[in-house]
DNA sequence: TATGCCATACTTCCATACTAGTGAAGCATA
DNA sequence: TATGCTTCACTAGTATGGAAGTATGGCATA
């Protein structure tokens, strides 16, 4: 048997942790909302405890915030936070472009294709969800084929004030708009024009410089700083 | 009063939690080792709860296992880890020694002189953590300049690893020639030359590829990956 | 000697009870 | 009406006991 297989099963906390994370990333539980230990002890069946354990998490993770003695917030979305954030991801992925450019891992380009293709059917189909998942897994792969998977790992943590702006955007924004900064990004890629990839990824990623503050703007109650 | 002077008492969870990450970052609690709630609860005279939460958040900060059933124990460093941090600073503080060489705010390249000053006397008084809480200002004062002062606060999440090797091979490594770099950088950004700072900048982060793998053998057991 | 079983002493995890701080509603007072 | 006080429901924080899982050493057995 595969020892990989063997999985001992997650506490009761973490697996709470993970449902709510979800939640939030989502949107099902709106920036600002109030969320009760007692409460959401009740509604799961378990204890205060685990639960707390669960809030704790997600303030580590900057989606919520404990007030003690008055009560655990969801954290409104940071627009600070965010343009940081972008400006990061702008660096990090300016330089695995330039890298990717240089080495083009003919396999790992074919999926970012497919991904591109992925995404024109989300498109069509209207399914946000679809549209999202496939949109970081062209990023993940653009780490991958730099070399550098793990650094996209690090980068999932400071996106997670991004994603749930994303949930909101992605509904309002032009869809294929993006798939086309996409596509420019693989042409100079496949090319071997690191120059053109970088300038093509810097643009990609300075496209969110807009959308924030208009995002900010029409739900201000969503939004901090 | 200044309103920013009433500050709410820290519970006690917290205040274990920043007093564990002290240690381990200055390597008081080496990787490997193993604590107990039972343990820490006792030495400090509290309950076990608030330091099993000191622990969760710990975890979250990557700095321990939580092992179910089994026992906690300080992470091991891992070499990937570092590796990808290091790739981030430096695609980031890239970008902004270039934003900061076009700005060249005055006031704030008068301080980052004064850090290097700072660093020249802790270096020739031995003063280890006094160096290394100087060139975290240096580099902080990079973001400052270049107005982007939330991307370090992210990137120190990022550090929580690179600052515990830190404490390690500030022992062991040229911290002179290290202020050589750092000046080599700020006259670089003095001179507004972008491309100069960038090239300065790259080369000082890429000091720690030839460091972390030394370090690393030296000391098998405090690494992993 | 080698193997399997079991008692035991740990560990974290969860449930429960209690403490203490917060804020809002109600009421008395000026 | 406006102000200040009390009360009370509700919050998160902490203490404690016990449940469930794990590792280890001893001992009987082959």
């Amino acid at each position: 048997m595969d020892p990989a297989r063997i999985v001992i099963s997650p506490s009761t906390a973490s697996q709470v942790h993970d449902w709510l994370r979800k939640r939030v990333q989502r949107g099902d539980l709106p920036p600002g909302m109030r969320v009760s230990e007692t409460e959401v002890a009740a509604a799961i069946g378990i204890s205060r405890q685990p639960v707390r354990e669960a809030f704790i998490r997600l303030a580590s993770d900057g989606l919520a915030e404990v007030r003690p003695q008055r009560g655990t917030y969801i954290s409104r979305i940071s627009v600070s936070a965010v343009l940081s954030a972008r400006f990061i991801r702008e660096a990090v992925e300016a330089d695995l472009a330039r890298a990717v450019a240089l080495a083009r891992p003919a396999d790992i380009l074919d999926r970012m294709a497919d991904e591109i293709a992925c995404q024109h059917r989300a498109d069509h189909a209207a399914k946000v969800e679809d549209f999202i998942e496939s949109d970081d897994r062209f990023h993940r792969l653009l780490a991958q084929a730099a070399g550098q998977d793990a650094v996209w790992s690090d980068l999932e943590r400071l996106k997670a004030q991004m994603n749930r702006l994303r949930h909101l955007s992605m509904r309002v924004f032009d869809r294929s708009f993006t798939i086309g900064q996409h596509q420019a990004i693989l042409d100079a890629l496949c090319d071997g024009n690191p120059d053109a990839a970088e300038t093509a990824t810097r643009a990609h990623l300075r496209q969110m410089l807009t959308e924030v503050p208009q995002m900010a703007a029409a739900q201000p109650d969503y939004f901090t700083d």
